[in-house]
DNA sequence: CCGATATGGCACACGAGTGTTCCACTGGCT
DNA sequence: AGCCAGTGGAACACTCGTGTGCCATATCGG
C-alpha cells in the first residue's frame, strides 16, 4: 500500500503517460514510444521505467479501455428498459470515451480483450436481443448488425466531434436520431 | 506506346504489384515492402524497379483507388432520379470496392485526395443536396452527416462481408435497409 | 541537513525496414 | 545462335525505433 497503483507521485505519471498513450496513438496508430513520452512531458527512459515494453504499455491502454467502457456501459443502465432506449444511452455514454473510441476502431486494442474481461460485450448482446424481443428493433436485422450499426454510426459522432467545426450538441441530436430511426422497429 | 502503362510483360507485373499492394496494406496499413512484395510474387528489387519509393507506390494506389472511386460513381449514376435513391445505388457499387474501403478508413489513402480530383466528392455532395432539397432526404441531418452516415455504413457492411459469416446478399439488404431508414424522410 | 525516490539525459547495441548496386539467370525475339 | 528486356538474389549502407545501463540532478520527508 505503499506504494499503490494511483497514489503519489508513480500514480500520477503513470496515468499522465497512459493518457498520453492514447491521446498520441490515436492521432498516430505507430507513434513511437519516443513521441508518447514526448506527449507525456516525460523522459523517453521514464516510460521505460513504468512500462518496460511497448507491449506492456499496449497492455495498460487496453486495460484502462476495458475499465472505461465498462464504466460507460455501467451508466447507460444497458439491462433498463426497452432495449433500443437502453442502446440509445449506450450511444451517448460511449461517445464520451473519446480518443478510446478512436483506439478501438484503429484496433490498436481490440473491443473484445478489454471487453468481455467485464461482461460488457455480454451486456451489449443482451440488449440487443432483448431489444428484438420487446419489438422496439427492427427484427429484420441480425442482433450482430444492430451492435455494428451502433459501433460505426458512435465512429461517425466522435469523427464529426473530434472534427471541432460541428457543435457538441448537433453531433449528439444527430446521432441519436440517426441510430434511432436505423434500429427501430417499423411503425405499422 | 511501344511502353504503354499496360502493355505486356510490364503493364502486368505493375498491375500484379499495385493489386497485392491493396491487399496487403488492407490486412495490415504498415505492410512492408517485402511483404508486398511477397504478395505481388515478385522481388524486392523488381518492385523498386516499378516503384522507387515507397512514397510513389502509395501514390500509385491512390491514384487507382481515386479511379475505382469514379468509376464506381459512375455506375451508381449519382446525378439521376431522386437523392436519397442516388445515395441508395451508390452504397451497392461502392461496397464492390472491396480492400480499398479499408485503405480508406485506415487512411492510408485520403477519400479527399484521390477522389477530389475526379469529381466524385462534387457528385456526392450534390446528390446529398438534391435529396434535402427534393424532400427524399431527412432535412433534420446535415448533408455531412448524411455523406458520414453513408460512409461509416458502408464500412460496416464491407467489414461484415469480409468477415465471411454473412451471406453477400443479407449484408446488402441490411445495408440497404438501415441506411434507407436512417436517412429518409420522416413519412408525416 | 541527509537519504531515498523519481526523473532526465546520454550512449550503446540490436533489429527491422529501406533504398541502392551489382551480377546471374530466364524468356522471347530476330 | 545472339541479343535484350525482365527478373531475382545477395550484399551493402543508412535510418529509425527499441531496450538497456549508467550517471547526474531535483524533490520530498525525516
Amino acid at each position: 500500500m505503499t506504494t499503490d497503483i494511483a497514489t503519489g507521485a508513480r500514480g500520477r505519471t503513470r496515468k499522465a503517460i497512459l493518457d498520453a498513450a492514447v491521446r498520441a496513438l490515436a492521432q498516430d496508430p505507430a507513434a513511437s514510444l519516443g513521441q508518447i513520452a514526448d506527449a507525456a512531458d516525460v523522459g523517453r527512459t521514464t516510460l521505460h521505467r513504468y512500462f518496460p515494453d511497448r507491449a506492456e504499455l499496449l497492455a495498460a491502454v487496453a486495460q484502462e479501455a476495458g475499465q472505461q467502457l465498462s464504466d460507460a456501459a455501467g451508466r447507460a443502465r444497458l439491462d433498463d428498459g426497452p432495449g433500443l432506449d437502453a442502446l440509445l444511452r449506450s450511444c451517448q455514454t460511449l461517445l464520451q470515451l473519446g480518443d478510446l473510441l478512436t483506439l478501438m476502431f484503429s484496433e490498436v486494442v481490440s473491443i473484445e480483450a478489454c471487453g468481455s474481461e467485464l461482461g460488457f460485450t455480454q451486456a451489449l448482446d443482451d440488449a440487443c436481443a432483448r431489444g428484438l424481443a420487446d419489438g422496439t428493433l427492427d427484427t429484420r436485422l441480425t442482433a450482430g448488425w444492430v451492435q455494428g450499426v451502433l459501433w460505426s454510426s458512435l465512429y461517425l459522432g466522435w469523427s464529426e466531434l473530434r472534427e471541432g467545426t460541428t457543435p457538441s450538441h448537433d453531433v449528439v441530436s444527430q446521432l441519436l436520431l440517426t441510430v434511432r430511426k436505423a434500429l427501430a422497429a417499423p411503425a405499422d
